[in-house]
DNA sequence: CACATACCTGACGTATAGGTTAACCCTTGC
DNA sequence: GCAAGGGTTAACCTATACGTCAGGTATGTG
């Protein structure tokens, strides 16, 4: 695919994209600055395409998952280098399986800590209604 | 029962219950400092009991689960709250209860994000099974 | 006595993910 | 002509959770 393909895409500025993504200006810049994302400039004016969006939305979506915004540079990195080398995929399949096993640990140890939890308020109400006996 | 029972509870050094945990002594001083501990004291030197080393146990756990410290802080408080005092049993269920809708809120948020990067994962999968039939 | 250890406090450094502010440049409209 | 509004960089501030000295004290041993 030739780089000039439709003119309709819209082109955003910084502050039009973070409004669009819910993030501030400052948070997009951030990520330039630590090599995330890298729009084209018309003058100094920073100038996002389509493109440019998703991947910003792939950014967020690995924030959300509990990625540092270093590891997401390395696999956005993958990502661009090319989508059909199985190596990279393999690397990614790995990254993504780790961050799974330590998601599950800490599901495990969540309930674990709810149940524990959950004793601790039955104590508190049995404590608590012993003593409305007492008082009466 | 009174405070003073069995000598037999071991006393220990900030190193000596550091090794034993897995921890450093700085991460145990800078727990103190923030207010999750506070052993006492032989002239400037701290000196840990057993219940302080259950304490301790109970710190790292909720780091395990991913709590700041200031959150376990707060939720070690509520354990150390006088039992029998009815108001504080009412102050004591109210904010186990909190902390509860907390957790089961984060326990959701975790099996949602679990169930996406599970997502993610068979579509790399998937990838992965394109990029070797190319290639073959 | 001297030296090795271990403990203490205090202060500064590090990484992560931005927020805040300052000072400056351009463009647009009245 | 100039203020308003948006864009830019640089630099400093914040919080979290420690690591890493520096400098001082106390204890025990040959």
């Amino acid at each position: 695919m030739p780089s000039q393909t439709k003119t309709a895409d819209a082109l955003h500025t910084v502050t039009q994209l973070a409004r669009d993504l819910g993030v501030t200006a400052r948070t997009i810049r951030f990520y330039e600055d630590k090599g995330l994302i890298t729009p084209q400039r018309a003058g100094s004016t920073r100038v996002y395409t389509a493109r440019d969006r998703a991947r910003m939305i792939l950014i967020l979506r690995g924030k959300r998952l509990g990625f540092s915004l270093r590891e997401i540079r390395d696999y956005l990195d993958l990502y661009d280098v090319d989508h059909t080398q199985a190596e990279q995929l393999r690397l990614l399949r790995h990254a993504v399986a780790k961050r799974l096993a330590s998601l599950r640990e800490q599901l495990t140890a969540l309930q674990q800590t709810i149940v524990e939890l959950e004793d601790v308020q039955s104590q508190a109400e049995a404590a608590y209604q012993q003593a409305g006996k007492k008082r009466a």
